[in-house]
DNA sequence: CCACCTATTGACAACGCTGAACTAGGCGCT
DNA sequence: AGCGCCTAGTTCAGCGTTGTCAATAGGTGG
């Protein structure tokens, strides 16, 4: 069966189709006996609106795109599910990429896969601002985590001040050797919010930081990988009595490496998560972890985004959102 | 600046906007010159095409919507995940819907909300087969995992065999009183497929099942609602050897309350999953488990949903997709 | 050299919708 | 009474694309 167009209520209503239209689109100017007749139209012949032709008129689509990296990544699949619901709250229906990978990052982000959306938030994983930048924004793109860009609207997390908390945590408890597990690529040395947070910690306490604890993860966020970053850092004989991860999923899997090697947690070594997956909460011993203000990320991703497509063209804005200490069994004080 | 039409590209290569459109469908009769001078053009104005144009024409989106109860769950994520590239693969692009609830469900799967799209894949969780047809079905949907429909394209993961895998394999190491986590509705009798496998292999090992060992969580898939039920178990004094979950995120819940109570798996007693998450694999001890094969059941769903989308019109078939049991360590022989 | 055929290309309409401009009728005001 | 004004509703065009069919050009055979 033919899909219902304007015209077949119109003919029904005895009106025309335009002033379906206008009480579609809830426009004044429509008497309150014609619109309850149009609406009992649009009912008997199960009318719903055709978005493309819609779309053609206004150049909107009504969509907007979701850029993650993975999704099975608990952190990734939680944003996203917000993210989602969000934007739905918001009449805005949204379509997920998956990047893996720079180039599809940078494409979905932007490219070809994106031109029938209407605006975009990306949460980078490889990419930075600038790659962006150097693509050429033709629609709204809002950031959301990652380091900003003078240019586009971002969202900043509390990465910085998140882990210089868990560090001066761990530092407060006593522990004075804190290992890194670190997301970034082998042999990179560690940068970003997240160590500098963790530098400006032991500076508060006068620790100098020994570069020797730092362990890579091949694959930055998979629980396998914190479990071979720590394998790796234990064969190098180094000794320490933290572990700050630079996310849950390497956190497990380094929880994971010590217990086999016999090592207690949190009595021998103090173990720490960042972005509070539900997951942490149920580890053995349950994980402490920084918790990103996920539900402030959104929100100030969506508002911006919101903006954007009403119309604003100003400079791109930056909102810096929190975050807060989670304290749990994995960090407990030596005994 | 405005976007590049067919028309922008037409005039630089001197040419009609159909014969742009023909050398972009790659239709035949175009000489390869004038293909060449158009493919040049589109590249120097940045053209892309206008789905809404080409959908108003073609009614088609090119776009099918993805229903799952949520993503808060490793194992929806994952399917969510692997069921976007799939069709990816095949130059669909997806929408996400996160159906909430009941209604939520079914009018993602086929209500308003979903008339942008060409088909729909469906995950169900709160709905059956059934709501789906007196709904009206208007467009191609494809049901992954649940209960089959006749009408509609199904496919059914192996619940039945994997349950049954996993408590012939608790039988067949000496567990004899096996608790069941059960993920449905408080006090409703378990019933379904897994359930059939539990039953089916007590059966085959002669063994009669307690009733007074079923745990209802009360929401059916969080780690807490494991906890939660096997605390409500434990104080009912009923006694067992195993505890056999509906899916993971259960037995990740049980496992912490055994261990809080001071019970020792797998000494004391075995715990196993369903799904296979990534996460059951760090969990203290290791969690056994049944891995559907997602990866069948992913393509087996999008094949068939692309037959429909090419015309296919027929009854609804049902796919099978198997199941395979992961043995780790909290199903290992008492000691 | 002409008629005819084929290969290539173009003109036009249509898809379903909404903005702009317009009409008809009723109202109040002078 | 006559004027303009407001309201409710209509008509028309056009958004960007593709299908249909006509037209044109170029080559071929008689």
């Amino acid at each position: 069966m033919r899909r219902a167009t304007l015209d077949d209520v119109a003919a029904r209503a005895g009106v025309s189709a335009k002033t379906v239209s206008n009480v579609l689109l809830g426009r004044p100017n429509v008497s309150s006996a014609t619109r309850e007749r149009v609406q009992t139209a649009v009912a008997e012949v199960g009318y719903a609106v055709n978005p493309a032709g819609r779309g053609l008129v206004s150049g909107r689509t009504g969509r907007v795109a979701v850029v993650v990296p993975n999704l099975y990544q608990p952190y990734f699949a939680e944003l996203a599910e917000r993210l989602i619901l969000a934007l739905s709250d918001r009449g805005l229906t949204s379509t997920l990429r998956i990047a893996h990978g720079r180039a599809a990052e940078r494409d979905a982000a932007l490219g070809v896969t994106t031109r029938d959306v209407d605006g975009v938030i990306v949460c980078p994983h490889h990419f930075t601002g600038e790659m962006l930048l150097a693509g050429g924004v033709s629609r709204p793109v809002v950031q959301l985590g990652g380091a900003p860009t003078p240019v586009l609207d971002c969202v900043v997390m509390g990465e910085h001040i998140g882990f210089e908390a868990v560090t001066r945590h761990l530092l407060a408890t006593g522990r004075r050797r804190i290992a890194l597990v670190w997301n970034g690529p082998e042999g990179v040395h560690p940068q970003g919010a997240r160590y500098a947070g963790y530098l400006a910690a032991h500076e508060a306490f006068g620790v100098h930081p020994d570069e020797a604890l730092v362990a890579f993860g091949s694959d930055w966020d998979r629980r396998a990988s914190g479990y071979e970053a720590m394998v790796g850092l234990q064969r190098t004989g180094a000794t320490f009595d933290a572990v700050a991860c630079m996310n849950d999923a390497l956190a497990i899997g380094v929880l994971r490496a010590l217990r086999s090697g016999g090592v207690r947690v949190p009595d021998d070594v103090a173990v720490t998560g960042f972005d509070d997956t539900d997951e942490g909460e149920f580890t053995t011993p349950s994980l402490s972890s920084v918790s990103p203000e996920q539900g402030e990320m959104v929100d100030a991703a969506v508002r911006m985004l919101v903006d954007r497509l009403g119309g604003y063209d100003g400079a791109g804005r930056e909102v810096r959102t929190g975050a807060h200490l989670v304290i749990r069994d994995s960090s407990a004080p030596a005994s």
